[in-house]
DNA sequence: AAACGGTATTATGAATTCAAAATCAAGACA
DNA sequence: TGTCTTGATTTTGAATTCATAATACCGTTT
């Protein structure tokens, strides 16, 4: 009873290798060996390389002409980048959300709102994280936009690796949770403008990013050679 | 004197491939016949599909399991959800440009604003446009963000096959005219939450969509087979 | 010992080959 | 006539093969 197999290698392939970088186990700026990770996976190079090309469009690797593909080394100012688009991506979210959300999803995100606070008043801080998460998602899910939900899916996920060790300070927390207090305030007013300011400036990217700081290498940009400096 | 060949061949496969799509030699929803496109284009069948993969990723065109590639087709929903992604960043791009821009990029933008108001006073559509064109990638480009440049760039790409006959009314125009006079006006100022702001509502977009109501057939999803309904 | 050069090896890019699925074309049957 | 099989043909998906570029290895030279 095994998964059936009708999905296109390739996606197969793209998805185990995306893991592998969220993972860890594939590092940025490593260099991707086609043959280890054919056999890893007991496929041919071809759907292989038809994935890191696919990946290589969603930003995720670099391919390097004759020198294959390597894992995108992501920089403070790439992830400053992104965030900043994903804010106005949820803003935006916010705003469609406000069009045609329907009472029963208002008070889904409300109900984990409530969990969230809970979570908040603990002090758990993953258990906030996770809520909170499923709160944007669930707005831009709202917001009944393929194109948005694909396109914040798509940087969410190349930022994905860096989800670690926000530093929360007792300040900032308190001011995110005044944020969400305001976005469901927003939501059930249907005011779209309203959340959507909200969510564009919902300090929770910026956070990160500040966090961020310091944490990732932003040194070198070649393959290190044999030869290194004298 | 040719080009120098270092560039993969599936990039530029996919680049004539999508010169194809937009001129409409490929019409949506058309399926695409990889032989004789390999035929066409002069190269094996490997560097084409990995072309339509990393394509397929863009949006541009659709896989269908064992049955080939089709150009994706344009509804009037999914060109709404694009433009209406395209305005948030737009206004990111707005809030952004105000925060670094130099007085000389401001300058050449005022002066395409300038160009563009002569064709205005002509009622130069097609000319207009362009300029309009330019100063929103001017924008874009102050914005110094390399996400949300690649971001527009695909879904403009995606929507570029509908750039036709857009319905300008007088009223219409004029009120474009005037968002683009206060946009100079808040980039002079740098004034980003304002420019945001403008360029998020900038009917521009809306305006493309409205007129396109009813322009796109928005019928059947699947290949006409032998065995339709009873 | 370090630097250079040349060959062997390996990895990549792309074409070709092979297996399986889908499509097409007749022919059997009601 | 129209529908349903059945087999041939085409097309797709993936593995394999082949040519070329990059890398590693190793001896020579200074």
């Amino acid at each position: 009873m095994e998964k059936i197999q009708h999905r296109n290698l390739y996606r197969e392939v793209a998805d185990r290798v995306r893991e592998l970088i969220e993972q860890g186990v594939l590092t940025p700026g490593e260099r991707i060996s086609e043959k280890k990770l054919c056999e890893q996976f007991g496929v041919s190079r071809t759907p292989l390389r038809e994935a890191l090309k696919v990946m290589a469009s969603e930003g995720l690797v670099e391919l390097l002409p004759n020198r294959g593909a390597r894992v995108t080394r992501l920089t403070v100012k790439k992830v400053r980048n992104t965030y900043d688009v994903m804010a106005a991506l949820e803003g935006l979210s916010g705003e469609l959300a406000c069009r045609n959300i329907s009472d029963e999803k208002v008070a889904t995100i409300q109900r984990l709102h409530e969990t969230m606070l809970d979570h908040y008043r603990k002090r758990d801080l993953q258990p906030y994280f996770r809520v909170n998460q499923q709160i944007h998602e669930h707005i831009i899910a709202a917001a009944d936009n393929d194109v948005l939900e694909e396109m914040y899916n798509n940087l969410s996920q190349r930022v994905k690796r860096v989800r670690y060790s926000k530093k929360m300070t007792e300040d900032y927390w308190k001011r995110a949770v005044e944020d969400h207090e305001a976005m469901i305030e927003a939501l059930q007013k249907r005011d779209g403008p309203m959340l959507g300011r909200i969510l564009r400036e919902h300090l929770c990217n910026k956070l990160e990013v500040a966090s961020l700081e310091g944490m990732i290498e932003e040194e070198e940009d070649e393959l290190p050679s044999r030869a290194v400096s004298s």
